[in-house]
DNA sequence: GACGATGAGACGGAATCTGTCTTAGTGTCT
DNA sequence: AGACACTAAGACAGATTCCGTCTCATCGTC
């Protein structure tokens, strides 16, 4: 289908077009100009304009990052190394992309906006539908989507506001980190951990 | 007077509004508010508006422009000298222009046309009133505008798209290049040349 | 308290943007 | 050849933004 490509020119373009002008001054005008395409044609791919050809832009983003964050990780088969390496993946990958950091430094209002408030409820989402079958064999099914939410908060969280005591890029201290909340966990195969930390 | 601590403010901040969401996107809201000033205040200062504003700012640019190019040559006796240094100088400061390569990065037409078509006549008529004292002493009153325009027309064309043939940012290269053009130049105080370069 | 400068914001008119629609043109398939 | 899907171009009305001017209240200075 032609369709997908064209899709994939005017999402491209929409990206673009946020870079240089800047979200709040971008114009279905200039984005459809720059996919080399008609308004009708992007009106009749995205209905509902600038909304819907966002979104649409946010969950292929959304889809394109924890695709490489799975990837990432499809080796791990124990539950701490598996977190880690989600969390320091994670942090990198947010860390490395140039265009989430285009954006917070051009506009960080409607950015933060997208990563911490309305955009949050479909990044947590996201989060479960990719990671709840990686974290399945190691979780209750019950907690397991909660564990999720932490992570993803904390991930957010600490990437866009680093922390003098954690480094989530960091292996070690990521590790260092979330052991003793992971060791908190009920696992679906022992009923209790065999070492329990010691309480704080 | 505050009054010009404020115009500078403003202009300041039209400049930066240009480069950060560009000439054709920028309003006059945007540069009130990055100038930390009211509209009000804005055109009252520069009554008018956007055209008055950039306008304002294109002027206090050439003026700059043109203060730190004569700064530059203030010790040049000889003529050769010192239109060599002028067209060097110049290069080079057009070169150093973070704004200006900016401006023509993100918006060549509208940077261009300042620059060639519309801006010309200005710039040139800056250059004349900047240069002309210079080079009142070497040249006869009648050639010395001529040659201060063809001097900025092959500057600005010279570093707008570069030669294979000649840098006017090196000062041999400019040197061999325009000496035989100035031979050509009658001079004020001496009927002919002492030193009659070979012709070409 | 008088005075000049300023910020906030209302106002109408102009310009732009949006979203939908029609039309004409192009390439493909049968 | 003709049916078909798709598209660019652009007209259109309504909504929104922007512009330039205006008034008014406030602030600091004298």
């Amino acid at each position: 289908m032609v369709v997908a490509e064209a899709e994939t020119r005017i999402l491209d373009a929409a990206k673009q077009c946020c870079e240089q002008w800047g979200f709040e001054k971008v114009t279905v005008d200039d984005i459809a100009q720059a996919a080399g395409v008609s308004r009708a044609t992007l009106y009749r791919l995205f209905p509902g304009g600038k909304d819907v050809l966002f979104e649409a832009l946010r969950v292929r983003e959304r889809t394109e990052f924890f695709d490489a964050l799975t990837a990432e990780v499809a080796d791990v088969d124990d539950l701490e190394d598996l977190v880690v390496r989600l969390v320091v993946t994670a942090t990198r990958e947010l860390r490395s992309d140039e265009h989430l950091a285009l954006m917070l430094a051009s506009e960080p209002g409607e950015t933060l906006v997208e990563l911490t408030a309305d955009g949050m409820p479909r990044i947590v989402e996201t989060a479960t539908d990719y990671l709840g079958p990686l974290l399945k064999p190691h979780l209750e099914p019950e907690v397991a989507p909660l564990v999720i939410e932490v992570l993803v908060r904390l991930t957010l969280s600490y990437f866009l506001a680093p922390s003098v005591h954690v480094d989530f890029g960091d292996p070690e201290s990521a590790r260092t980190f979330l052991r003793p909340g992971l060791s908190l966990l009920p696992t679906p195969t022992t009923s209790s951990s065999t070492t329990s930390p010691e309480p704080t």
